[in-house]
DNA sequence: TTAATAGTGTCTATGAGACAGTATGCC
DNA sequence: GGCATACTGTCTCATAGACACTATTAA
């Protein structure tokens, strides 16, 4: 029998939410080298006998202070070209997390700084601005969030329990950047069997005509989907 | 600094293709433990300065003879689960490769026997009959070419490089387990700018009216998709 | 001629997008 | 009242699915 080569496994995480009206990603600074003082995905080394998710959730808790409950949670690949890490070899599986407003990261273990950054911004330089290659699985992710926003209930789990159609449709206009028709959105939703269940009730915000409370409904998969307008507009 | 736990790194492959009008799956009988004498999915340890795709590459042309060449290939996931596996902890990336009818392949390595099995009759029983969790591995890219024939152009990456509309309706058909109206979809293949391109000429095969002769067009999405109908049907 | 496959045309139901109009709140 | 948001209805266009029909071959 072969020696196995000695690879060293890292899980790191992309975790989306949206906060003040943006889609945001959960960075860190990093404190240590490689790559010290430059912001990064949350993530680190998998123990001999752990989980990869109970990995990535136990460096989450560690470097960010943010606990993942029952929230969306799905593997988006794996990268491990030979050359890019300087330490000797890693491997490491991205996973994709969406949740609707968490509290406040606070810095931890190899984490000198821990928040919530703007990811439109963040895309447009993210080669320069990340350590590893954390902007190709930070793009992967996004791409792979707005792709299942098409097809898949995941719109929901950027919002709370209970919530509007309105919010809903905050959500995919947010993540796609662009705007959609209330209208067509609400005729949209609410007719998709199974999608939303009324909550019973009214919220009042500002000014207008109060919405509907809703909550989610069995479905998880939208079928017909709804389609992703060409591109960003706002 | 921590020490890194060491971990074995495996590629696994799903090659799939069509032979004899079913959808197959190149296969090893193994030849070692653990599993010894049980069919699996080609694979093997990536070098420790091996890209994982190179090490996919390399592991199926040792066990089984075949190179694909310029065929369509991507990654389905990695399976890491503390307890895959009897030797020390594994993470192994799975790929998924699409080619049209290679060559018989040849055991070699690792592999006592290597084959082209039936898919619709493996999965059946899958957790019996194959290694590791490769029954899982199997699925997911089973899956994930059926999923991706609805909204890309893969579907021709099953055929040659000349191919008639009935051969791109078979592959369908095939990999969907489905029965497709053929004018339906000679109107809605033809009718999508990009996907073929006209080759001239025709081909004769048996009896009927021969077939224009096609070849690959620019495309690489289909929008709107080839929507897969309800369930298998034959 | 018959059978078989390739390709075109036509009808209908469904759904997306545009947008008028109504309901109900805040200022 | 004026305005903003929630919700409903209506129209049009595109397309999927069903299927009639024509075209071209082999036996």
């Amino acid at each position: 029998m072969p020696q196995h080569p000695a690879f060293a496994v890292t899980v790191d995480f992309v975790v989306l939410t949206i906060r003040a009206g943006q889609l945001s990603v959960l960075l860190i600074r990093r404190r240590h080298e490689p790559f010290a003082e430059r912001w990064a995905l949350p993530g680190g080394f998998v123990e001999i006998d752990e989980d990869l998710v109970v990995a990535a959730r136990r460096e989450l808790v560690e470097e960010t202070g943010v606990d993942l409950g029952r929230v969306h949670l799905e593997q988006i690949a794996s990268y491990g070209a030979a050359d890019r890490d300087r330490r000797p070899r890693v491997v490491s599986v991205a996973y994709l997390a969406v949740a609707p407003k968490l509290g406040e990261p606070s810095a931890g273990d190899d984490a000198a700084v821990a928040e919530w950054r703007g990811v439109p911004k963040l895309l447009t330089h993210a080669d320069d601005a990340l350590a590893f290659d954390h902007a190709m699985i930070l793009r992967d992710g996004v791409e792979r969030a707005r792709a299942k926003l098409e097809y898949s209930a995941l719109a929901r789990s950027f919002v709370g329990p209970v919530f509007t159609v309105s919010d809903l449709r905050a959500v995919y206009e947010t993540v796609w950047g662009v705007h959609l028709d209330p209208r067509n959105f609400h005729r949209k939703v609410t007719g998709t069997p199974g999608f939303l269940e009324p909550a019973g009730g009214e919220r009042r915000e500002g000014a207008g005509r109060p919405a509907e409370r809703q909550t989610v409904g069995p479905a998880t998969d939208l079928n017909p989907p709804i389609m992703r307008p060409d591109g960003p507009d706002d």
